[in-house]
DNA sequence: CGCTGTGTTGATTTTTTTCAATCCCCGTGG
DNA sequence: CCACGGGGATTGAAAAAAATCAACACAGCG
């Protein structure tokens, strides 16, 4: 559905044309015909699943070099949004079909990449059935701040880099992937705040002043722990 | 990392040897090196991913013809344990990634079962993070009946059939697989039943009476949905 | 500079969990 | 064949967590 890294089939976007996105602006609605693949090249998008009476579950965020358009049907079954301003590049995917046919390397990096999909949504599930409203709001910044790292290529295991968090998604955004309300959100950050393991700055961005003891509350070994690498 | 049907690649299992599983028997352990792989002959297994302190999510049941043992890296991310007796036949993982590097349209098939398996996690993480308990609850038993319908090679969308469902796991399994307690399970099938919406039988045993009403409850176009066919 | 919509905070209600006390299915052994 | 014992299951009461309803704050924008 979403995701990747430095892979074989990515040169299915080599010269690909490139689309602009306005923040909020939707890529992919769920139900579209599943025509195109694409790759993120700069800016966040937001993979959603929609239900029926307008509830929603934000299945991931995606950043750049990150892959979308992944299906089994010929029709998208999820949402893709503009949370950020973002350019991406936009690949037929019957190329990219083509490519993985042709090419058994690629098609092996392709389904790693579905790996790495799977493994992010199985720790979803993790936090969504078995963490508490604040364990799930630590998980989530460590996981923000492990995806900025690796965008930055930075090493994941630096407790001392990116203290400093953007926040670009709503508070609702973050209510609908963490299975809360969007009041649990705030009164979540404010209750870390006042544990004094973050600082909240502007209402898009804080301080993280106790890494380890966010890791501690979302219990170690998922995002960002140094136990854990990516891959 | 399980799930499948009628595809290619099975063949490795062909002549393979089988395992015998008891009831709660483990035949992968969270951590063990990633050597075998797995297809179901008789049984039902179950899927989870242990956390830290005790707590794990269930992320699925194993059905016959189900495959298990899909991994990322060189170890398992998962356990799975059988939940009634069990048949399994067991292949080296090596053997299989032979056969998917030297037949694509093996590769391809196994790509298609990722995504289910995929699809399936979307539709959990849905539930936990949406829907209430007994929505969840809802959700369940549709999608039991889902599965043993196709188990038995029945359609999906005759309302009519498979009204009596057998309920193998325990009530902490279903309550891990909900992110629930076993209690709030236990109180939220004596509500349906209040409802009108099923009989509990014997434990492990119950007539679903309502169908459609339970459909409506669940959120309908998921599980065992006439609208929503398997593949 | 006021408007609008997101975000925060407070009070209250609802849902789910926790703690605790039986219940009863089921296998065992008499 | 039936009584017995044990462990999962159910139910009840109380506590905790999260959602809901409501008021207000505040940033960003016309």
């Amino acid at each position: 559905m979403n995701e990747a890294a430095d892979d074989a089939f990515l040169d299915v976007f080599a010269r690909a044309p490139r689309r602009a996105l306005a923040p909020g602006e939707v890529l992919i609605h769920a139900g579209d015909a599943a025509t195109q693949v694409f790759n993120i090249d700069t800016g966040m998008l937001m993979v959603s699943r929609p239900g029926l009476d307008g509830r929603r579950q934000v299945l991931s965020f995606l950043f750049p070099d990150n892959f979308v358009g992944l299906t089994a049907s010929g029709r998208y079954s999820f949402t893709v949004e503009a949370v950020t301003g973002a350019t991406v590049a936009v690949a037929p995917r019957a190329a990219l079909e083509r490519r993985l046919a042709r090419d058994p390397a690629a098609e092996r990096a392709f389904l790693a990449m579905t790996y790495r999909v799977l493994e992010n949504l199985v720790d979803l599930a993790f936090s969504l059935g078995q963490r508490s409203a604040r364990e799930r709001l630590a998980v989530f910044l460590l996981y923000l701040r492990h995806r900025y790292l690796l965008s930055a290529g930075l090493p994941v295991d630096d407790d001392a880099a990116m203290r400093r968090l953007e926040i670009p998604m709503s508070r609702q955004d973050i209510a609908d992937f963490l299975g809360l309300k969007k009041e649990t959100v705030s009164r979540g950050l404010a209750e870390l705040e006042r544990a004094g393991l973050l600082r909240r700055d502007r209402r898009h961005a804080l301080q993280l002043l106790d890494i380890e003891g966010l890791r501690r509350l979302a219990g170690v070994l998922d995002f960002a722990s140094p136990a854990r690498r990516p891959g």
